[in-house]
RNA sequence: GGGCUCGUAGUGAAGAGGCCUAUCACGCCUCCCUGUCACGGAGGAGAUCGCCGGUUCGAAUCCGGUCGGGCCCGCCA
């Protein structure tokens, strides 16, 4: 029976049997360590036996194999038990010399991105590189649980759909059996149909931008963590974001120290559980960076990027909290999209918030208009077909009963980059797809 | 799409007209080494310096083009 690296030392005095990948070889002459990995971490294996080391002569790192060994209480191996008389099986010998280091830290210069993003098969065999993918699977679970715990549904949307639903951002069209299909630039409708059957939806999948961006936080592919909720007013809105940030990042600092610490990750400073992200308008935030730094962005519609790096920074010497809730959307503007609701009050502003962390936007919320008459108004005013085959479907569940609701989608791999401190984020993306990437 | 930048062994870097027959580190091969954990030591293999053209007695180095990246801006989330 196989043991894995994390119990090996519950095993101390006996034989066990253990499987994985040569990670590393140190052949000390009459003595040799080598590390084994496995889905847990590494092992450390001591061979004295000529015969045993003379099994990996030639052998490289990624070699598939097992070990039987005593396990030996030691307080000079990693996790405190090692593997001693072993007797090695090699499963899988492997003759390559691996393309890119698997026992070392990769590149992560933006020059050497390229190089590896090319050999991500095998780097991310790397632990560095796979720590990067337990954060995501962490911030994913931790979402999970936040939706569990608020009382949500799991749905899956299509991706493939009739034609362009919101427009604003390009869509992919593809050959669909002589039909022009696209792929979903989200799941905005879908998801507020699913508010009118369970009230509280979310799902966490692909979304597909066909938008000509090259920077570090553009990806043709990506994943949104999408949520709706029915009955909610945009207060509420704002807090449940705020509170799901809180309880991602601190389900990140709890259960994944190791990660945190290899990345070099600063403390978080954020608001503790139950309390606010701080809140502040684009014109207010325009006329702070103007003061600070006398570059002018006053009458624009959207934050420039150097100002959601800025505003962050400020939030979190200031306000302690390097997060910000970004409000005072204008309704007459590009940004405005047909199913934003406009505020009562101020039907000049749009019920609608982006929130930044650490310098960039990682979610997008807003309350919706759930009234079928505004809603068609606000589509036509903007040049929409309301008849149309992408919107008339979709449209009609709003003369069936549609409560006021809001919600909203949430780009994952900008949280893990920004959560680890990376710099872009295709280094939080397993299998990046960009304007200039397509492969592997 | 615009501006600016960068392409040198498998990987990461140095070299900025002749000292380059291209240097170093990691990795790889051979040998030595019984507590390594970025093991150490000795030796070795591995690069037509992205590609094409030009300037020059001479180009990795200067110029032009081209291909491929990166960063910022725009678009967008």
């Amino acid at each position: 029976m196989r043991t894995l690296s994390s119990e090996v030392k519950d095993h101390i005095g006996k034989v066990v049997h253990i499987e994985g990948w040569l990670h590393k070889k140190r052949l000390l002459g009459g003595l040799t360590f080598i590390n084994v990995r496995d889905r847990h971490g590494l092992v450390q294996v001591v061979i004295q036996d000529k015969n045993e080391v003379e099994k990996l002569r030639g052998l490289q790192i990624g070699t598939v194999l097992s070990v039987d060994g005593t396990v030996v209480e030691e307080p000079r191996a990693p996790g405190g038990a090692e593997l001693h008389d072993a007797k090695l099986t090699v499963l899988i010998p492997v003759e390559a010399e691996p393309i890119i280091e698997i026992d070392k830290p990769l590149s992560h210069k933006p020059d050497n991105l390229d190089t590896l993003l090319d050999n991500r098969p095998i780097g991310l065999r790397n632990l560095q590189e796979s720590a990067i993918f337990k954060v995501q699977a962490k911030v994913l679970e931790a979402f999970r649980t936040y939706f569990a715990d608020n009382d949500f549904t799991e749905i899956n949307s299509p991706k493939l759909l009739a034609e362009a639903t919101e427009g604003g951002a390009e869509v992919f069209k593809l050959d669909y059996f002589g039909k022009t299909a696209t792929l979903a630039q989200s799941a905005q409708f879908y998801k507020q149909i699913m508010v009118g059957v369970f009230e509280r939806v979310f799902e966490t999948n692909p979304t597909y931008r066909a938008e000509p961006s090259a920077t570090t936080r553009h990806m043709t592919e990506y994943i949104t963590i999408d949520a709706e909720i029915g009955f909610i007013g945009l207060e509420e809105l704002l807090n449940y974001a705020g509170n799901c940030l809180i309880s991602v990042v601190n389900k990140v600092r709890q259960d994944c120290p190791n990660a945190l610490k290899m990345w070099n990750v600063p403390d978080f400073v954020l608001p503790k559980t139950g309390e606010e992200i701080p809140r502040l308008s684009i014109t207010e935030i325009h006329g702070m960076f103007l003061d600070a730094t006398k570059e002018d962005h006053t009458g624009e519609d959207d934050l420039a990027p150097a100002e959601e790096r800025w505003i962050c920074d400020y939030t979190k010497k200031n306000l302690g909290s390097e997060a910000v809730l970004v409000t005072g959307w204008p309704s007459k503007s590009k940004t405005f999209k047909f199913y934003h609701r406009k505020n009562e009050q101020d039907p000049g502003l749009a019920d609608r918030a982006d929130l930044l962390f650490r310098g960039i936007e990682i979610a997008t919320l807003s309350m919706r208009e759930h009234r079928y008459d505004r809603l068609i108004a606000q589509l036509k005013n903007l040049g929409g077909d309301p008849n149309s085959a992408g919107y008339a479907p979709l449209l009609s569940v709003y003369k069936f009963g549609m409560p006021p609701h809001g919600g909203w989608g949430w780009g994952l791999e900008r949280t893990v980059e920004k959560i680890l401190n990376l710099n872009s984020v295709k280094e939080a993306t397993h299998f990046p797809r960009d304007i200039n990437r397509l492969s592997p």
